[in-house]
DNA sequence: ATTGTCGTTCCATTATTTGGAACGCAATTT
DNA sequence: AAATTGCGTTCCAAATAATGGAACGACAAT
C-alpha cells in the first residue's frame, strides 16, 4: 500500500486529552464490541479471525469472545471458512431507524423538488464522526439497485454533503473531528491535509456551498449545501451530483442557490416539526 | 422423512434445560443492550425512557446506562423529546450486511427469473429466531419506496416464507421456535395455535410448498419454498405474492412447482459456490 | 404550595470481562 | 514420517466494569 502524501503519522501533541474526549466516550463494554463490529463492517471483504486480531487492539481470547458474542447475537455471520461477515439481524433495524428517520421524512419532498429542478441525482446525508452516512437519494433511471447509496459511509474530507457538514461544524468539533480524519487521496484533486481542508471549509461558511469537484471519484462533481439542528447537535447535507461531462463548473454553480434553498427549507420544516420547544 | 408421532415426547438428556433456555444463549453485557435496541426498534413508535422501562426487566439505572451508551454509540438516537428511536449508524452496518450477503447475491438471478415467469412480486428472507427478515424483493412497479420490505421483519407463522423456512427445521428447533412464539391474529385465517401450525408444517414438508392464504394480510395470498444449507444451519425460503383479486387458489397452486425450482436452483448455486468443501 | 411523574446521577456490591497461557487441529516443512 | 508453523478455540485467576437500590432535580398537574 502506498502512502504518498498522507505521512500525517502522527501529531502527536496536537489534540491533547481534553478536545479528544470526544472519541473517548467510555461506552464500556459495548463500545469494544461495537468497534469490533465496525472493524468487520468497514472492510471491503470478510475478515477472519486473525485479519481482526491484527487490527483490533484485544488480547486474542477477548477478541474472540467479543465476536462470538456477536455472531450468537446475529450482528455478526460466521462462515464455514472462518470468515466474519455483518449480520442480516442489523437489516431488521436498519429498516426500522430509515422508516422512522424524521429527518429523512421532512427532506424527501425537497429532495424531489431538487431533481426535478436540475435533472440530476440528489442525495441527503449526515454527519457522524469523520464520515458522512447517506440517508436517501433521488435519481432519474432506477436502474441502480436498492441499498444502492443509501447507508453507505464516505470520507467527510472529499465530498460534497461531507464538507458542507463539517462547515456547520463549531470549530472545537470541527478541529476534533479533522484530527481524526487519516487522509487518503482518492484523485488527483483530493484534499489531503488538514490545512486545505479547514481552508476549503472557510470558504464553504462563506459561501454557504461545498463543492466537490472530482475529489472523490474522478469524473463526478456535486454542489451541496449544509443542513443543521440550531443547536448544531445534528449536522448533514444534501448536494446534487453528476457526471462532469455533463455538468460544468458554470452549471455546477447554477444550481447552488438551488441547493442552498432546499437546504433552508428543509431547515424551516424540521423547525415547524421539532422545534417550537426551547 | 417425517416424525409423526414425536408429540411431548421429552429427550431427557436433550437439550431440556428450560423450555425458555434458547433465549437464554448468555451474550452477557451485550446481549442485554441489543435487547435493549431490539424493544426500541421493534416498536412502532419512538419509545420514552418510562415505555422503555416497563417491558425490559432492567431496573432504573442500568437502563439508563444502557441506553445512554446505545446513543452514544450512534446505535439509537435521542430526540429532544426524550423519546428514542433507531439511530443511523445502524444504517451503514446493513448496508454493508445487503452487499456483502453471499445468500441475497447468489438468490438474485432466481428471483427476477421467477418473476418474469409470474409477473406478480417475488420476496426472498430468511429465519431469525421466530421471525422473517426480508433479503430481496422484485416486483414490477417500483413505486414503492426502497427499503419498503428489505429489512423488514414479520412473523414466522403467518407468511409464506416464514412457514416454508420453519418447514425445513429439525423437530427440536422446530418445536423450541414455535414454543416462542407469540400468536397474534392478523386476519380471520390467521393460525393462532402451535397446533395448527405444527400440522401444516407436516403438509408444508410433504408437499414442498408453503401458502399464505391471507393470513397476514387480508387480500393478500403467497406461494413459498424453503431454501435452506445441508446441515440447516441456515434456513430461508422465497415466495411470489399477489393480491387475491388477481390470484386465484388454482393459479397460486401453478406457481407452486416453479417457485419450488427456484429455490432447488438456488440451492444448488449455494452448493456450488460454497459447498464443496466437507 | 404540594404532589406526582419522569429522567438522571451516585456508589458500594457484585458479576462480568479480561488476557495470558495452553490446547487441538490442519497444513506445511524438514 | 516426524516436526513445525499457523490458526482458531478454550480455560481460569485477577482485574474491571456492570449492577441496582436509593436519592436527586426538573417539570407538570393539582
Amino acid at each position: 500500500m502506498d502512502n504518498p502524501a498522507d505521512k500525517a503519522v502522527e501529531a502527536p501533541s496536537q489534540v491533547d486529552e481534553a478536545p479528544s474526549a470526544r472519541n473517548r466516550a467510555d461506552t464500556g463494554t459495548l463500545g469494544k464490541a461495537i468497534a469490533v463490529l465496525d472493524i468487520v463492517a468497514s472492510a471491503d471483504q470478510p475478515m477472519r479471525f486473525t485479519d481482526i486480531l491484527a487490527v483490533s487492539d484485544q488480547p486474542r481470547g477477548t477478541l474472540h469472545r467479543q465476536l462470538s458474542n456477536l455472531v450468537e447475537e446475529g450482528l455478526l455471520s460466521l462462515g464455514r471458512d472462518h470468515s466474519y461477515s455483518v449480520g442480516i439481524r442489523l437489516l431488521k433495524f436498519a429498516a426500522r431507524a430509515w422508516a422512522g428517520n424524521q429527518f429523512r421524512a421532512i427532506a424527501e419532498p425537497h429532495l424531489r423538488n431538487l431533481h426535478d429542478l436540475t435533472g440530476e441525482t440528489v442525495h441527503l446525508g449526515v454527519l457522524r464522526g469523520n464520515e458522512v452516512i447517506y440517508l436517501d437519494k433521488v435519481e432519474s433511471r432506477q436502474a441502480v439497485r436498492m441499498y444502492s447509496q443509501i447507508g453507505n459511509a464516505s470520507p467527510v474530507y472529499c465530498t460534497g454533503v461531507g464538507k458542507a457538514g463539517l462547515s456547520a461544524l463549531p470549530d472545537p468539533e470541527l478541529k476534533a473531528v479533522i484530527a481524526s480524519i487519516r487522509f487518503h487521496r482518492f484523485t488527483d484533486s483530493t484534499l489531503t491535509t488538514p490545512e486545505a481542508l479547514l481552508r476549503e471549509i472557510e470558504e464553504i461558511r462563506a459561501s454557504g456551498n461545498a463543492y466537490d469537484r472530482e475529489e472523490h471519484e474522478p469524473g463526478i462533481r456535486c454542489v451541496a449545501a449544509p443542513i443543521y439542528s440550531e443547536d448544531r447537535s445534528f449536522v448533514g447535507g444534501l448536494s446534487v451530483t453528476g457526471p462532469a461531462y455533463r455538468i460544468s463548473p458554470e452549471l455546477l454553480e447554477s444550481w447552488a442557490v438551488l441547493v442552498r434553498n432546499a437546504a433552508g427549507a428543509i431547515m424551516e420544516d424540521m423547525g415547524a416539526r421539532l422545534g417550537p420547544r426551547t
